[in-house]
DNA sequence: AAAACAATCTCAATAGTTGGGATTTTTGCC
DNA sequence: GGCAAAAATCCCAACTATTGAGATTGTTTT
């Protein structure tokens, strides 16, 4: 869990220093900040350097180079997720103008890495790229409520002041029963919070693997969702696409879920207009 | 030149591996093509995985994860090429409808790494993050003109079958005099080389490096550019926003190129409708 | 339940990495 | 154009971090 391969990753460490507050860096401060000594900083920038990871300008220190670029267009094309999940952004944005994207989760990080916009006026501000908060949103409690129980507790109580902010409950216990309710529903629903006046729906984006890939997610204008019977149609529709999604990368059978959790899932729909025909919510 | 910070360039080897044919490996098969021990195979693999550089699907193997999806952002938004090209595109893209892009020249290659399209049918297929062919285009002979003599030489003796293919000369002197005349025009056009029906100009962004930082382009429809006046004036708008693109960039002083160039560049028009007033094209 | 496969661990040998300081190259300045 | 200052690279001995064979644990498959 700590380190391995420490040279690997003392370079990669250079890749963590570019951030949205702090896109250029001097060998200097790239010192002060890593600790390496002048010929090793040195080297590691020579190497990344070369390979287009980094690019500098004469006297303006280091960026990221256009590497990174190359690589995100070949990330892009092949990625499961993607190839899964485009077609069904494209027919959910079509149904219902907003936005549908997906998102993934990795290293306690929520990525936006595809979306379709479908209306002219999207009020989502999420773009391919930038990590979203955790914590606030449908996506994150989609992605949260199916991590392991142990890393999902450990999350809630961590982030806390997140989730509370959002407005699902003030202490560990009560976000801990939204998310179960979320597991129950397979798709989490959110009202303005992360952007004000817009309704957000996500289901989970399952692989078969412990934690979840991630999440895909429809923004709709909170004037376009005026009823729970309208609501409802849009979560169904999520939870018939996160499901599809999963199915394709190999999550979701039944074997991947304990049995009761898949019974759940398919059991309920969207939280507000509870549907009898299952028997009940539990 | 040849190998530093072996370890770092062991694992930045693994990212070579995925192309566009083959985004898809196994553990095995990189042992096979790499030939890492295993141990230190998923030493690699761990420390690439948990920064996000690798994600790994259940039983198809590992793709590029979405670590690359954040630095491309990042790299996007701090890029001093595309800060400062992205407004000149747009200008570009606005007076001649077609497509605007910048590409990016590095370890002999060229990448698209911004593009704004103002064609409602836009012919050019070259998307952000996918290498061009270097040899063939406008943009190719844009920036392959501005190298330093000797590495150009060596490029071109070394592409010549695809400077050929493009129509520029048949032999390296060939090449090389229509280099010269792309230096001379400070832009270099193209018609149909990379894409049928589709016209090119290009001119160098230089940022006082020995080699091009990259090149801006415009296509536009054959049909668009019927005669002489009109192409010229397209490659003076080019060349201009190159320049300024350039400027912005720290390169394009007077000292950064050698007098003659220099002159020469600020001197002539466009290659096809020679304007007698700075006394010929020779 | 057993077998086949995949991933991780242990640990000693040693190959590769590191950094102080000198050196060269580049940049800024007159 | 030449000189001083700064930036980048080189050199090489010390030594630490990396490596890989093989054993071990963990995970699917039959």
């Amino acid at each position: 869990m700590t380190s391995v391969s420490g040279s690997g990753e003392r370079i990669l460490a250079i890749l963590d220093l570019f951030t949205e507050a702090r896109p250029e860096w001097t060998p200097e401060d790239m010192m002060a900040e890593l600790g390496y000594s002048r010929p090793t900083l040195y080297r590691y920038l020579k190497t990344l350097k070369d390979s287009g990871y980094l690019a500098s300008l004469p006297q303006a220190g280091f960026t990221l180079g256009p590497r990174v670029t190359e690589l995100d267009f070949l990330m892009t094309r092949a990625d499961p997720m993607i190839r899964a999940g485009q077609p069904e952004l494209e027919a959910l944005a079509a149904r219902f103008p907003g936005s549908a994207f997906l998102v993934r989760w990795y290293g306690r990080k929520l990525l936006c890495v595809a979306s379709v916009v479908s209306s002219d006026t999207p009020k989502s501000s999420y773009p391919r790229g930038r990590p979203m908060p955790l914590g606030r949103g449908a996506a994150s409690r989609a992605i949260v409520a199916f991590l392991p129980a142990r890393e999902r507790r450990k999350l809630v109580s961590e982030y806390l002041a997140q989730f509370a902010g959002a407005g699902v409950g003030t202490t560990v216990v009560d976000v801990m029963d939204a998310l179960r309710a979320v597991r129950r529903n397979g798709i989490a629903a959110a009202r303005g919070e992360v952007t004000p006046g817009v309704v957000a729906v996500a289901g989970p984006v399952l692989a078969g693997e412990q934690s979840p890939h991630g999440a895909l997610c429809l923004t709709s204008d909170a004037a376009d969702v005026t009823n729970d019977a309208r609501l409802a149609e849009i979560g169904a529709a999520v939870r018939d696409a996160s499901r599809r999604v999963s199915a394709a990368l190999g999550g979701w059978d039944e074997t991947a879920l304990s049995p009761r959790t898949a019974n759940d899932i398919h059991a309920d729909r969207v939280t507000a207009p509870r549907m009898p025909e299952h028997g009940g919510t539990r």
